[in-house]
DNA sequence: CACGAGACCTGTTCGC
DNA sequence: TGCGAACAGGTCTCGT
């Protein structure tokens, strides 16, 4: 389900709260009940039960499209995958149909783990570092420069688009705003890496920060059943917009495929290099 | 190294 | 209406 800026929402709403729901900085965990046992990725789940009985949420935070509580002595970090969802909620409201881990709070509150796909995965470490660490920089940052972005893509001899979701490459960049992001710089998915000029990579990653801001000012994109709340998928310029006109031209938006991902992208807008024909 | 295919899962939507 | 195919916001592993 989420990219960078729905875990970047759900990181928020938890750590502020939100509506009638409480912040949950400062409270602590008093039992974990695991549902579904595959879920948890580290350690074993009744470790991880034990081990989190007693210690206090300190902070809420994300790296890339990782969730991560710093407790009072470990660090619980949460991938939502494809359907993956945290809900606050009261601890007598029934359980759901594919809740997965439910971690039982200050009362009257609970956290629950949601994950129709079973894809999702919950690690208990004293060591973030441990999951995080194969974690490219993070396109926000002020450390990460168009200099560096564009040394790395000369690094590399790869399409771009899968280049941008690698989350070893660059963080938190998934397939919605892979697709706005390249539509926005006018970049065909399919171009080669190194073979971007210097200003269209400086174009490329001013694109990726406005649409992460967009979308997190949005309070991420909601489309399925899945993800509630958000309002961006209200600003797609080419996601899912198959045989739409483009916003820009109004050339029909087309889908291909890459890397196994359904792709949309505005032929005249964003032409193949060295393609000379262009789609009227 | 780069890429495609398959796996992991369940639910919804599409097409005949 | 019904039923199977296709598709879904992600990542991992394997073979070429």
């Amino acid at each position: 389900m989420p990219e960078l800026p729905e875990v970047e929402t759900i990181a928020r709403t938890l750590r502020l709260g939100y509506q009638e729901k409480p912040a949950l900085i400062g409270m602590s965990v008093s039992a974990v009940q695991v549902l579904w046992p595959g879920s948890i990725a580290v350690p074993q789940p009744a470790q991880l039960v034990e081990r989190m009985k007693g210690q206090v949420i300190q902070a809420i935070g994300r790296r890339a499209k990782y969730l991560v509580f710093t407790l009072s002595r470990d660090k619980l970090i949460i991938h939502l995958r494809m359907s993956g969802d945290l809900r606050v909620e009261h601890q007598d409201e029934p359980q759901a149909i594919h809740d997965r881990v439910i971690f039982f709070l200050n009362e009257p509150w609970r956290l629950t783990f949601n994950d129709a796909r079973k894809f999702g995965r919950v690690w208990l470490v004293d060591n973030a570092e441990s999951v995080l660490s194969g974690l490219g920089p993070e396109p926000l940052s002020d450390e990460f420069t168009v200099k560096r972005f564009y040394g790395r893509l000369q690094e590399r001899r790869r399409q771009l688009k899968p280049l941008l979701m690698d989350q070893s490459f660059l963080a938190g960049v998934g397939n919605i705003y892979a697709d706005e992001a390249l539509h926005s710089s006018k970049l065909h998915p399919l171009t080669i890496s190194n073979e971007l000029s210097f200003p269209q990579v400086e174009k490329l990653l001013t694109a990726i920060r406005e649409t992460l801001g967009l979308g997190i000012e949005q309070n991420g994109a909601s489309i399925d059943w899945v993800y509630r709340g958000g309002n961006f998928q209200n600003n797609f310029q080419v996601y899912a917009r198959a045989g739409e006109p483009c916003t820009t031209c109004g050339a029909p938006i087309v889908r291909i495929v890459v890397g196994q991902r359904g792709t949309y992208f505005c032929p005249v807008c964003q032409p193949q290099p060295g393609s000379g024909n262009i789609e009227g």
